[in-house]
DNA sequence: ATTGCTTGCCCAATCGTTTTGTCAGCTCAG
DNA sequence: CTGAGCTGACAAAACGATTGGGCAAGCAAT
């Protein structure tokens, strides 16, 4: 097996130069001058026994790895993980680096093995990466090296952080509702006392409240955040045709998807009946419904590498600062096909603003 | 930053004896004597200084980095992926390994970049990753080093891999139907030709044979392998009310997906009316779709514990077999709600098995 | 011919380990 | 009292690179 074995002594031996040479010119060592003849045989030489440095070596020699760790509780179990190990990959490559993955699952005991492990194979820094959004304390381990959270927040003020924008992305959620024409809206928010939760709900009530919404225009129900849960919910909201919401917002997709059904159930058609924006825009889901949903997505690439670009950016400057900055990002929202207009001019008064109906393909 | 700067030297001179000594204690060497005395003292000094081994300088030393890469072509960027690396993950951390993640993407040149960048950092092994099941040839750079490929296949006699036994999967599938007493079936097939799709309908049409369908009592449809093309398939199956089957079978569960919704437009019920059976348990659909779908799960996990584990195998024996193994493995079947006995008694003829009505729960 | 600069290269130390071989001291048999 | 056999430790050479400090040769000016 592997006769990469090959090394820098082998080149220059075959170069006929010393092994200082070798790596000052695979190096470019500023400093150093070196006569274009023996450069040339150098290069000639590494290249034609296939020469690749061995990073280990190196690595030792100049105290960085070149090595990034990105944990996570459940980093590879969730669908959303993908983008986020996608983003901070890309920008690990643009750095020379490689990423190791590794979840841990809730229990904080594998959780530190799984620290150490990085640790000990001298990692540069480490992406520390919750699965929903929500705050936690630093795993004591992770306070001597560069660390950044995603999707997380932290009391620490000298760690970095990003997450989604929640407020903006419940803002956003209200807008496309409004602007479409809806003035009476229903937002079925996860029971769950999390971030995302307060966020997107605080964010659709100002907006509902800035477009001069009445207080019973807006209601505001809770469930479990699946498919059930949201089924339940939309019977709730929809079943009395005379109060009825002609425009609702899901904590996420996977309760739009019970939604649909309540409605289907209702002969309500979507959304020429009921107009549904969901949040995530979960893979396959979202595009998969029946007509296409209309979603605010999580910026989960985006934090990605927001976190990663700061990682080295502490990497390299060598010190974690005082105070770390912290984003959080906005995600877009992707049109579909679940917003419409409402019906008949079901709200006659109210101030109206322009209405913007984009992509309702 | 980081005082993690305790090395086996400040263990040593801490506890008043040679580095050799300290090394020896820490690695428990077998042919080495240490007076307990001194082991004790090297272990208390050890602890107290949080000493924690430097594996760059160990891997340098003993030429094995405790390391191992799973690339993949959209490894990150697919909701089965995380059963993969999690899987991989698992039997690393048993080897006291830890895995680097990259995605490729589908072009050569990136890939390569990537996999330069595994070999550089000495990872021992490799597990190569396919997003759906396909043939690969051995990319150039993998021949000298442990490769393992996942999810798909080689003509290299020399390399092993891990696949899905994709006709096992479409004889449960069938068998699930058939059982439930269906004789009128249809398989939704993906209209490209790909494995999954000869071996589905390979599997499928095996196992009703077995049980002596006609031929004419099993359709079987092509369709892109998406939620809008199940539905055009579904209802072309399903218009017609004479020569309905009562039994559908898809070949993924976004196809059911559409099925669903073609049997909602025509008021067909599900199971009451028509059973289906998807495939790929995929996250969020087959358990949020209303009835739950009853489908085949694909053995991601397993896959990449079986990969990661003749990896490892194949490591520590330092060379590749001649002739590696292969396995193609079974998913179990997820039973859910989507399949029930036929309305009436369908079908009269025909040897009649025992009914196995599992888990419509 | 001596001095003094460049130029082009190489020696050797270092990074933090493992591992081979050596060796001082002790015990004990003869 | 001598020599063999153990014990328990250590010195030093790797592993494969980077890097600061020399140093010889060549050449120009004195």
């Amino acid at each position: 097996m592997a006769q990469d074995k090959v090394t820098i002594k082998q080149v220059a031996a075959a170069a006929g130069v010393s092994i200082t040479t070798v790596s000052h010119v695979l190096n470019h060592v500023p400093g150093k001058r070196i006569h274009p003849h023996t450069r040339e045989r150098v290069l000639a030489e590494a290249a034609r026994l296939g020469y690749t440095p061995n990073m280990l070596a190196q690595s030792l020699r100049t105290q960085r790895s070149h090595t990034i760790g990105l944990v996570g509780d459940e980093i590879a179990t969730t669908p959303f993980a993908g983008k986020i190990i996608l983003g901070a990959q890309d920008v690990a490559t643009s750095h020379d680096s490689v990423v190791f993955v590794v979840n841990t699952g809730y229990e904080r005991e594998t959780e530190d093995r799984e620290i150490e492990a990085l640790l000990r194979r001298q990692v540069d820094g480490i992406l520390y990466a919750a699965m929903y959004h929500r705050p936690v304390e630093l795993p004591a381990k992770l306070a001597n090296i560069p660390t950044v959270l995603i999707n997380a927040s932290c009391a620490d003020r000298s760690v970095a952080w990003a997450v989604p924008d929640e407020a903006a992305g419940g803002e956003d959620a209200a807008e496309v509702l409004l602007s479409a024409g809806h003035r009476r809206l229903a937002f079925i928010n996860d029971v769950d006392e999390i971030p995302a939760a307060f966020g997107r709900e605080e964010g659709f009530r100002r907006r509902a409240a800035a477009w001069g919404l009445a207080q019973e225009d807006l209601r505001v129900v809770t469930a479990e955040a699946d498919p059930a849960g949201g089924y339940e919910a939309a019977r709730l909201l929809l079943d009395d045709a005379a109060d009825r919401p002609s425009g609702i917002f899901c904590f996420n997709d996977r309760m739009a998807m019970g939604v649909y059904r309540a409605a289907a159930e209702l002969d309500l058609h979507v959304p020429r009946d009921v107009s549904i924006v969901g949040f995530d825009n979960q893979d396959f889901i979202a595009d998969g419904l029946h007509p296409g949903l209309t979603t605010v997505e999580l910026p989960h690439y985006e934090m990605g590498v927001w976190a990663a670009k700061e990682l080295f950016h502490q990497i390299s400057s060598e010190q974690r600062p005082a105070l770390a900055p912290t984003t959080s990002i906005r995600g877009p929202v992707i049109h579909r096909a679940s917003v419409a207009p409402p019906a008949q001019g079901s709200d006659l008064g109210g101030r109206h603003q322009p209405v913007d109906r984009r992509g309702n393909a």
